[in-house]
RNA sequence: AGGACCGUAGCUCAGUUGGUUAGAGCGCCACGUUGACAUCGUGGAGGUCACCAGUUCAAAUCUGGUCGGUCCUACCA
């Protein structure tokens, strides 16, 4: 069987995942003597696709749970799915919008029932795409936030949370979506910078006779203003505090009140204060115990009746002002403002750019409504959460991440868990006829501990938990908690949590909080969830922007690996659209970036290019280039592995253990692969997969296959060659090949096992797979010094005739005459070592030693170390090239000399720094020197010809 | 307003505790197809390390400032 002649991905991808698949080679290895080691697939929305974020998420985790696994870890890298309520919730809204409908018109049971439809119909799109990204989750224990275990554990950290006060009902003002109609919490509201207008009403006081002017951006409030506050320094307004302010429409009495908060330098130096409307204002309303007047109703429309509440619990209603009942907040406004006006009350009207607050699912303008939610009283649970990363118990990689977590964590508000949706955990609260409420894992224990009588009606709360309040339980809730089974002992702790920063107070500062508080350890001790979490960059597209299917520049990593034409990828990126009219411009976008649609390039090389954009940076700039050059090194491994093949299969490799003599070059590889070992280990554990995946890369393209194979080629041929060492090149060829394939297997699986499979029989290897080897380790015997001396010095030699050649514009298959000289006595070694290598290599006629004193012929030179390199010029050289190369050389040298004189004759140096450093300093002019005097010498020869 | 991060070749990025001739890939220029690979080979060009000052014998690297960019947090109604 041959292989291809050039690597292609997709005839291989599929099959292997497969077969490990159905080999079970996913699941842990269920050996209780080795080290756990356990990550949890960030849980992605089930009714969603994965993007490049997702894929890059993959390539990391996947490359560190092979790596794990490989050296003989008991790995679990568990999946699962995520219920995301508001965003699926929202999905199959607009499907029943489609067919006219609205969830109320199908009852909650109903709609339920659709939601799980629609999930168990695109839940295996992520499933498909974790496959194809070569990811090995053992899909066994695949987890979704709503199966009945997890369910359970949410209950049960709800119930726990609230018999020890940790979780309350109350009465606040919650970021209200009046599109959703849900609290949404603080990190669900986008503050954008718009432009608005601030307006400057005049409120006349009670007495009639004076009148203060207020500045707002938001007038349709004021219907629902309960005081004006000013600084309590403030001359202009001290005569005032105290008075009351006779509301404009409304003519309700309000007062004056003084507090600090109030910058008089801002505005009029008056604050109209709304506190049923306005975070500020409420928080001045405590102070000052005002009413609040909730004007709005859940669309954010003027109520007809407001309610007039107190902090102290009072309850009133007030009518609202003709007019104004049912209209929508902007039409309010321009009521508002146009009624103002024509009061003569209206004083100016200034541009003003200001925040607004949006929902970041919905668009819309969030209102601040008084409503009755459900708390975590966060502050409680971040004190240990905090501790766990002071101590250093859980670290991030990137250690600067720390300081975001900190700097949340410290002034954390309390968590608004309760959602006005019918998607998700409902919450386990039940409330009797009078209001009472009672909270229980179910009804009957409910009643059991409250003895509440049977004929008691219990009605369970409407509302569902925030999606984050599951998640925040999902390293311990999947492994079985509350109950405290075997995988829950093995592997939690988890060992990484591999994620962006997006999410750091989302999901990781819960997680680690919620575990800290719930998971015990046998010994009683509080369990963190995982030990590091290693945070990475956000993929944007080649320009820097943000992914997103609005602006219509996403990609799905299952295109970049199967290759999309030009008309398949606009169609994907302009249908279902929010906005329809961007689609233009978004073709015209793809059409400049993809004028040819996409190439397929194969899992592999995707995943290379994730590896390898892995630093530490927090932008991932996507550059299909990149992946390309990772495919060509796909092909290179690929054609590396056929020259390999071609000349060991069916040959003596010494599989058996027989005599075998080693060559400088077979040595050399040997030992350079050691340090590529140590180097590729040493940088995963790091999570340094940018270096880890560039030292791979240049050890196979840039030592293996441009010197390795093409010194071997020199044995090979060799017909004088003896069994030992056809033998010892071939097993080195097999060796060397097949241990850069385990190497390289946690960044590529497919390419590395297809390989493998044809070359470990060769290497003396059996198992079923590549992904159950062990993974290589540096041997300090196989290193070998002077191997690697006198091969670089091989390389070295070789480079200067190349170089005199591509200057010289001689045919690369012209034979050359070459004239060595020099007074260091290893040069003599190293060329009777290497000469048939450096024969073939740099493709000599022959090779003369020049003594001392003997003249040289007219010669184009090159130097290395002491030794002189000389192809005479005779029919080959024209001497003003060389000339030109010399005259380019000795300038080179001639800063080179200057600078390090100059540096050496300061005395100040000579003194201070270190002797180690002067020394080298003095060896480098010494070296520069000797060279530049030798370049000198041969232009003034070629010259005077 | 406060904080964080970033500014290195035409492009995308490395450069770990100060001591290299500042590197890689892509792109560019020239040359090259007798069996591993044109998804290739060989050679080459290309950088005042944003700017200014300071510390030091020595700064891309440390400190301060300026300019430019990104993001986070809190917001002035």
């Amino acid at each position: 069987m041959t292989m291809e002649k050039t690597y292609q991905p997709q005839h291989l991808e599929s099959q292997w995942y497969s077969f490990w698949e159905q080999k079970g080679f996913f699941k842990p290895a269920n050996q209780p003597d080795r080290p756990g080691y356990c990550i949890m697939i960030p849980p992605p929305n089930v009714t969603g696709s994965l993007h490049m974020g997702h894929g890059f998420n993959n390539a990391i985790m996947d490359a560190l749970i092979r790596y794990r696994r490989m050296q003989g870890h008991n790995t679990l890298w568990q999946p699962g799915t995520d219920h995301a309520g508001i965003a699926t919730q929202m999905v199959v809204e607009r499907q029943l919008g489609a067919e006219n409908l609205t969830r109320h018109d199908l009852g909650r049971e109903a709609f339920l029932d659709r939601v799980w439809k629609w999930k168990e119909q695109s839940g295996g799109t992520i499933t498909r795409q974790i496959r194809r990204l070569g990811s090995s989750v053992d899909w066994s224990r695949e987890r979704f936030t709503m199966d009945e275990g997890l369910s359970e554990a949410v209950k049960e950290a709800f119930v726990r949370l609230h018999e020890e006060g940790l979780i309350y009902r109350g009465k606040r003002l919650v970021n209200w979506d009046p599109k959703l109609h849900t609290a949404i919490s603080d990190l669900e509201v986008l503050q954008e910078e718009e432009k608005g207008s601030m307006w400057h009403f005049r409120y006349p006081m009670e007495n009639g006779s004076d009148s203060l002017i207020v500045a707002t951006t938001r007038p349709e409030t004021m219907l629902g203003d309960t005081a004006v506050a000013v600084h309590p320094d403030d001359e202009r307004y001290q005569h005032l505090i105290g008075q009351n302010v006779r509301l404009p429409i409304t003519g309700r009495l309000i007062p004056v009140i003084a507090d600090s908060y109030v910058d008089p330098a801002f505005g009029t130096g008056c604050v109209k204060i709304t506190p049923a409307h306005d975070f500020n204002d409420y928080e001045m309303g405590k102070r000052h115990n005002l009413p609040l007047i909730n004007i709005f109703d859940r669309d954010a429309h003027v109520l007809a009746s407001f309610d007039v509440l107190g902090f102290d619990a009072e309850q009133a209603r007030e009518a609202c002002p003709d007019g104004y009942a049912g209209l929508e907040r902007m039409a309010a406004r321009k009521a508002v403002v146009a009624r103002l006006e024509s009061e003569g009350l209206l004083v100016k009207i200034d541009p003003h750019s200001l925040k607004v607050p949006r929902g970041d699912r919905s668009g819309v303008i969030i209102e601040p409504w008084l409503t009755d939610q459900w708390y975590v009283k966060a502050n409680v649970l971040a004190k240990p959460a905090i501790e766990a990363v002071e101590k250093g118990e859980i670290q991030f990689v990137p250690k600067q991440y720390e300081n975001m977590y900190f700097s949340w964590m410290r002034d954390i508000q309390d968590w608004c868990i309760s959602r006005q949706l019918w998607w998700g955990h409902r919450i386990p609260a039940w409330y009797d006829a009078n209001g009472h409420v009672y909270v229980g894992r179910d009804e009957a224990e409910v009643r059991q501990k409250h003895s509440l009588a049977a004929d008691v009606t219990l009605r369970q709360d409407d509302d569902v938990l925030d999606t984050w309040f599951s998640s925040a339980l999902w390293t311990f809730s999947t492994l079985g908690w509350p109950a405290q089974t075997p995988e829950l002992k093995m592997f939690h702790p988890t060992d990484v949590l591999v994620t962006g920063f997006d999410i750091i107070f989302f999901w990781v500062a819960r997680m680690i909080m919620m575990s800290l508080h719930l998971v015990k350890d046998e010994h009683g001790k509080s369990q963190i969830p995982f030990k590091t979490v290693y945070v990475h960059g956000l993929v944007r597209d080649s320009e820097g922007q943000k992914m997103s299917k609005s602006k219509g520049n996403v990609l799905d990593p299952l295109d970049i690996i199967d290759g999309i034409d030009l008309e398949s990828l606009l169609a994907k990126r302009t249908t279902g659209l929010m906005q329809p009219k961007m689609a233009e411009a978004i073709a015209k976008q793809t059409r400049k970036e993809f004028p040819e649609g996409i190439a397929n390039y194969g899992t592999d090389a995707l995943r290379f290019t994730f590896c390898s954009l892995a630093s530490t940076g927090r932008d991932i700039k996507f550059d299909m280039g990149r992946v390309e050059g990772y495919r060509n090194f796909c092909n290179k491994i690929w054609n590396a592995a056929r020259y390999v093949l071609m000349n060991t299969e069916g040959q003596d490799c010494g599989q058996g253990g027989e005599a075998v003599t080693l060559s400088l070059a077979d040595r050399w590889i040997i030992s350079v692969l050691q340090a590529t070992e140590r180097e590729v280990t040493r940088q995963l554990d790091a999570f340094r997969f940018d270096l880890a995946a560039q030292a791979l890369y240049e050890f196979i393209w840039n030592q293996y296959c441009d010197w390795y194979l093409e010194l071997s080629k020199s044995v090979l041929n060799d017909t004088d060659a003896t069994a030992e060492q056809l033998r010892g090149t071939r097993r080195t060829l097999v060796r060397v090949l097949e241990t850069s394939l385990r190497l390289a297997h946690p960044f590529m699986p497919f390419i590395t096992e297809e390989i493998w499979q044809r070359v470990a029989p060769l290497a003396g290897k059996q198992g079923e797979s590549i992904m159950l080897q062990p993974y290589p380790a540096a041997s300090g015997e196989r290193e070998d010094a002077p191997a690697e001396q006198t091969i670089e010095w091989l390389k070295a030699v070789i480079l200067g005739i190349r170089n005199i050649r591509g200057e010289m514009d001689i045919p690369p298959g012209k034979p050359l005459p070459v004239l060595l000289r020099s007074s260091d006595e290893a040069d003599r070694d190293n060329v009777a070592a290497t000469r048939s290598l450096l024969m073939k290599m740099a493709r000599l006629e022959n090779i003369t030693w020049l003594t001392d004193d003997e003249e040289a012929p007219p010669s184009a030179t090159q130097l290395v170390g002491k030794l002189e390199i000389r192809v005479p010029m005779a029919g080959l050289i024209d001497k003003s090239a060389e000339l030109a190369r010399l005259s380019k050389e000795a300038e080179k040298l001639e800063k080179e000399v200057e600078r390090l004189a100059a540096k050496l004759a300061n005395p100040q140096f000579a003194d201070k720094a270190p002797e180690a450093v002067v020394e080298k300093e003095r060896q480098k002019l010494r070296e520069a020197e000797g060279a530049l005097a030798h370049v000198l010498e041969q232009k003034g020869k070629i010259e005077a010809l």
